[in-house]
DNA sequence: GATGAATGAGTCTTCATTCAT
DNA sequence: GATGAATGAAGACTCATTCAT
C-alpha cells in the first residue's frame, strides 16, 4: 500500500475515533449508537467494522489513545522544567494532570469512567512511551519513600492516591460537587502533602 | 384495602425490588431488562410498571432502600458500642461499613455505581432514619476538628474521605486490586489517620 | 332494589357516560382509554364493565345520548314556536341545530365522527322520543314537495342535504374551514334554499 | 448510487405503500399493524423504518400518491376530450371521479378518511402536478360564475359542493345508502346543477 | 477498501380484561 | 355491586451486524 492511501485509512479511523470520543463524553457510551458515530465521523456504516469489532473496541482504543496522550504530554511539560528534586517533579506532575483535565472536561468524564487497570496496563505497556512511564512511576515512588510506608505498602499507596485524586476531580470538575476544582484543589494537594509528610 | 392485600402488594414490590438488585449488581443495569426481572420476580411484565416508571425509577428505589438499611445498620452498631470519644466511634463507624461492604460485593457494586448525591440526599433527608444520619455526620466532623483544617474545608475533607474509601474499597473489593480487602484495609485506616493528626 | 340504590347505579353509569363523552371528543376515541374513562369518572376499573361491553359500546350509548338530547332539544324548541307553515319550522329546525353545535363543538365532534346510520336508526326508532323524530322527518320531506323531485328522490335529497350540511358544519365550525361558521351559516342555506326552490 | 439499486429501493418502497394502501383500506388505519404492512410488503420490520417514521406518516404518503394519482388521471381525461365549455368541462370531470371512485371503494375509502386539508395542499402544490390541477380549480370556478354568488361566495361554494359529494358518495358507494351510486349519482348531479342554476 | 440498504432479534411499554376480595 | 391489583398479549421501535455491489 502507498504512504498515501494509508495516509486515508488513517483518516478514516481518526475520524471514527474523534466522533467516538466527543459522543462517548457527551451522551454516554450507552446512549450512543453506532450510527451516530458513522455519521458524525463522515463514513459509511460498514466502514465501521473495517476497523473496530463493536462499540467497546473503540471504546477502549478512544481511552488508550487519550490517556496516552495526556500522560505523554505532562512527561514532556515536566521535563521541560528539569527539576532535580523526584518530589517536586511528581507534584508538579500531579498538578499538571488536575489543570489538564480540569480544563478539558470530556477527557475527565471518559478517562475516569472507562480507563480500567487492564487499559492502563496497556497504555503503561505501550513499546514506544511505556518507558518513559514506568520510569516517571518510579520516580514517583522514590520520591514518597519518606512517609512512613514500607515497599510494599508503597505500590498500594500510589493506588490509593491515584483513585482518591481521581474520582475528587471528576466530581469537582464535572459536578462542582462538594464544590469547584478551584476550591478543592489546594485541600486536595494538602491532604496528599500530609500524607506522604 | 385490607391489611392482608395491603401485605400481598408489598410481596411483589419487595420481590421485584430483590431481583432487580441481584440482577442490577450482577449484570450490570445496562445488561438487565425488564423482563429478567419480572422473571426472577415471578410477576407479570404488567405488574411491573405498576410500580415503577422504568429501570431507572426501581434502580432508585434499589439503592436508597440497600443504603438506608446499610448506614441504618451501622448506626445501631456503634450505638450498641456507646463509644464515648467521637473519634473512636467514627472509626468504628468507617470500619464497620467497610467489613459489611467486603461481605457483600453485590452490595458495594451497586452502591458504588450508583449512589449518586441526589439519592444520598434522598437517604439523608429519610424522615425516619435521617435524623440519626445528620447526627453521625455532625459527630464525624466534630472528632476530625483537631486536622488543621478550617471549618469550610472540613467539609470537603469529609467528602475528600469518602470518595477516597468508596473508590479504593470498590476496586479491592470487587477486583482485590491492587490488593486484596485485607491487605489494603489497614493501609487506608493507616492513611485516614494520617490525614486526620 | 330501592329506588335509592337504582339511582346510586345511575350516578356511575352517568359519570362513566360523561367522563367518556369529553375524553371521545377532546382526544379522540382511540386515544382514550378505559382507564382514563374511569379515573375520570371516578369509579373503579372493574366497574366500568359492569355497565359496559367495552370502549365502543360505551361510545355508542354517548351518540345516541347526546344525539337525542340533542333532536329532542331541537323539537321542543320549534314546536314552542308553533309554525303553521311546515317549510318555516324545517328551517328552524335546521338552523337551530346549527347554533347547537356551533356553541358545543365537542358535540359537533362527536356527533359527525361516530353517528353511523345504526346508531341512527337506534335514536329514531326509541319508544319514548322516536315519535315525535319521525314526525318531523315526514314534516320535513312534505315541506320540500316542491323541488321538482319525485317522491323517492326525495327521501335521497333529505339525506343529501343532512350530508352536505353535516359536513360542511363539521369542517366550519371544528376548523374554521373554509371560514367561521357565522360567514358558511348564510351560504349553505342560502344552497339549501335553492335546492328546494 | 447506481440507477440498479435506486430501483430496488423503489421497489421496496412502492411495496410497502402499496400494502399499507391497502391495509389502511380494507382494515382501517388504526386497526393495521406496522407488521402486517411489512408482512404483506415481504420486507423486515426494520426496512419499515428505513422509509417512514410511523404509520401515520405512511398514510400521509399514500394519501397524496393515490390522490395525486387520481386527480392526474382525471385531467388527462378531460384534457383527452377538448372541451371548449368550461361548464362542460367541469360537469365531466366531477362524473369522471365519482365513476372512478364507484369502481374503486379502497381509493373511495382512504381518500374521504384521510384527505385531510394539508394533505391537499400537499398535492395541489406538487411542482409537477400541481399547475394542472390549479388550473382546473379556476376553470371550475369560472364555470360557475352565473350562480347568483359573489366571487368570495363561490370560493366556499365550490367547498361545499365537494364537501357534499363526498359524503354522499362515500356513502353511497361503500355502504349503499341511503342507496347504490347508480341511483344516486343522478340524484345528486341534478342537485348539483339547481345549485349552479 | 468502502458503501449503505436490509435485516430481525431484542426491548420497552401499553392497556383491555379478569377475578379474588 | 364494587373494587383495583394483576395479567400478558400485542405492538412500536431500535440498532448492531451483514453483505451485495
Amino acid at each position: 500500500m502507498t504512504a498515501r492511501l494509508e495516509n486515508k485509512k488513517m483518516l478514516k479511523e481518526n475520524a471514527l475515533l474523534d466522533a467516538a470520543f466527543d459522543l462517548f463524553a457527551r451522551i454516554g457510551v450507552n446512549g450512543t449508537t453506532i450510527d451516530e458515530i458513522v455519521k458524525k465521523a463522515g463514513v459509511a456504516k460498514g466502514t465501521f467494522y473495517l476497523y473496530f469489532k463493536d462499540k467497546y473496541d473503540i471504546l477502549d482504543m478512544v481511552v488508550v489513545r487519550k490517556t496516552t496522550a495526556l500522560l505523554s504530554d505532562a512527561i514532556a511539560a515536566a521535563k521541560a522544567r528539569a527539576y532535580e528534586d523526584r518530589a517536586d517533579e511528581a507534584a508538579f506532575f500531579t498538578g499538571y494532570l488536575i489543570d489538564q483535565l480540569a480544563r478539558d472536561k470530556l477527557l475527565m468524564r471518559i478517562i475516569h469512567k472507562n480507563l480500567s487497570l487492564s487499559l492502563y496496563h496497556k497504555v503503561i505497556n505501550d513499546p514506544v512511551r511505556g518507558v518513559e512511564l514506568k520510569q516517571v512511576v518510579e520516580d514517583f515512588k522514590r520520591s514518597i519513600q519518606c512517609g512512613g510506608y514500607s515497599g510494599q505498602e508503597m505500590d498500594h499507596l500510589l493506588f490509593i492516591l491515584l483513585e482518591m485524586t481521581g474520582s475528587v476531580c471528576y466530581s469537582s470538575i464535572i459536578n462542582s460537587e462538594p464544590a469547584p476544582i478551584e476550591t478543592i484543589k489546594p485541600i486536595l494537594l494538602k491532604t496528599i502533602r500530609k500524607i506522604l509528610a
